[in-house]
DNA sequence: TTGTATGCGTTATCAC
DNA sequence: GTGATAACGCATACAA
């Protein structure tokens, strides 16, 4: 690979020059600019990335902590930073990393990313390596948390307000009518599925409900244990009228363990759960949701990176709440009208309606 | 931050000792450790990657060029190559990139990940590029393709049978009585695609059906796109039997067509695809479809990578192609069956067949 | 308008 | 067992 001295050799000029005309950073006359223009390309001269960002002490990368690309919900959040960060001048790659939720798994990422020098971090929090970001803010090196946080800890963050969507969720499932409601929970230490948790709480508590620990079930966030999750939930005798699902893997699990019962929704059971689909408006059952802006959430934290990384802007740690919009649709329907409607072949003609 | 030197004159050794503690790379006496090890702490050193890449001339990065995240089937695989390439016992990161399928971007991407000094690449091609890929073959810099290929370009790859698999498709939509069957195609200039829909064309061939240039509808590859397409098929007049959809977002927008016409699958029409969804089992109507290896494609993909950049292996490039399997749900049902069976309820009694 | 020279933080060669 | 030091390829302060 050639370097720029032998494109500086080459065209009979200083390296200063070659560097100069590569980074168009002073004026260079246009002849000379020729000559080294055409050594760079009878070279095919390429500038060395790493010898820049030793020099330059910055890398022009950030890294993208997250716990699965797999899920719809991270790989939107994915998709978003990706937009903004390569639209910028100076185009900026960004680092992926799963997690898989594991704290363990998140410090060594860490670790690797920091020592490859990443310009900044845009993290959703599996837990408890509290002790390293907490110094990482300390040399106020450019962090933000998304989806979620971790108390105590003040830095920058995109979230969504956890507790007031499923607040909603849940009193549009007692406007139904459904009175006894379960709720399936992943086991996540991020602090975003306890305010979900929360939230239902809050809510059958102010409607008056009497709530019992069998109807919360918690379990593993992946579709398979949602699904034995979910099962446990139909063991119980009476069934319950409805369930909310705090995530998207919840609900899929939800979903099949209803089918796999025999079991309909929502003429048997109600389902509404937190995360819209792609799909959720093509397939049945169509799940009432709360839909997350995920991907903006995912430019509005690069935003945030970048300001900070560029140094536009100081100051203490800007919080953003994103809106959410809870989107009505048939699966959290009353049972009894589900029952009469059972019949009728249920086509588009109800819009989903979005609250 | 701390450098090597200042550890190296706190523990009051020279940098080369502290380069070896650090890397464990010769022996130092246990005494001397002991300082040196102190002297990290203290200072919190961390080593400095980008010197370190500088001076050892490869970075312990890799690239991913993929279409789109959002797209469950590159999501799989960029989790598949995460998968191999965080267990390696020197962690390698990889910059996920999005093409979104436009070249130009593409080109763009290849030469910021270029100037980085990534160790290889793995890439979805979106056609092209030829010029370029070929130079970097040329100077044996690691290059994997995935779920593509370029022709006239002999890299490593790792794809599935793609005519193959949509041939096996279609015979079974032929084997349940359909006769007119459509396609909703994707214009990509992935042969990949191209060989998707040959496989149709011979099939129909095979089978001695009468094919008919509107039975192929193209368009972009997005939901909203494949909807407007799959509109199309709807509107001629007979309706098709079956339409094969060439991926999962042609799958996704035909059902949306569907549903908005207030027609029903398979009753009306039968849908068959490409890719299947993790959610395929939960939701109606249940598609038919081929399903990838995606996961175990990212994974062939980076095995085949890494051992290129570790040199553990050489010689000619190997080409791999993966297993699918056909999914046979109820979307592609025989219409007269489904019709009969329309009023019956649809549990899950009717498991799916792996063909 | 262009050139010279220093240093970014490492690793690795050679020397002792 | 350990140390001195020359690269790696570039950007930039300073000089001309």
């Amino acid at each position: 690979m050639a370097n720029i001295r032998d494109v500086a050799s080459r065209a009979g000029v200083s390296v200063a020059t070659v560097s100069h005309v590569v980074n168009e950073s002073r004026f260079v006359a246009d002849e000379t600019k020729a000559r080294v223009l055409s050594a760079i390309s009878e070279l095919n001269y390429r500038r060395d990335g790493i010898a820049r960002s030793l020099r330059r002490s910055h890398t022009g990368t950030i890294g993208a902590i997250i716990s699965d690309v797999t899920n719809p919900f991270f790989s939107d959040l994915v998709k978003g930073i990706d937009n903004v960060v390569h639209n910028l001048p100076n185009r900026v790659n960004v680092m992926l990393c799963n997690t898989e939720e594991d704290p363990a798994k998140e410090r060594a990422y860490l670790d690797v990313l920091m020592e490859k020098r990443v310009d900044g971090l845009i993290v959703a929090p599996a837990g408890d390596n509290r002790a390293y970001f907490q110094s990482l803010i300390e040399q106020s090196f450019p962090l933000v948390f998304v989806d979620r946080t971790l108390s105590g800890i003040d830095v920058e963050s995109v979230e969504v307000d956890n507790l007031g969507a499923s607040a909603s969720v849940i009193r549009h499932l007692i406007d139904q009518g459904h009175r006894r409601i379960a709720v399936l929970k992943a086991t996540l230490q991020a602090n975003s599925i306890g305010n979900r948790l929360s939230g239902y709480e809050q809510e059958i508590a102010v409607a008056g409900l009497s709530t019992s620990l069998e109807l919360v079930v918690e379990c593993a966030s992946d579709i398979v244990s949602a699904q034995v999750g979910g099962t446990k939930l139909l063991d119980l005798d009476p069934l319950p009228d409805a369930v909310f699902c705090t995530n998207n893997f919840m609900t899929l699990g939800m979903v099949r363990a209803i089918n796999a019962r025999g079991l309909r929704c929502p003429e048997d059971i109600a389902i509404a759960g937190f995360d819209d689909f792609l799909w959720a408006d093509a397939f049945r059952p169509r799940i009432t949701a709360v839909a997350q802006p995920s991907i903006e959430m995912g430019e509005e934290a690069a935003r945030l990176l970048m300001s900070r990384i560029a140094k536009t802007r100081s100051g203490p740690p800007v919080h953003r709440l994103l809106d959410t919009s809870l989107i009505v649709r048939e699966s959290s329907r009353p049972r009894q009208l589900s029952q009469s409607l059972a019949s009728a072949p249920t086509g588009d003609r109800a819009p989903s309606e979005r609250v």
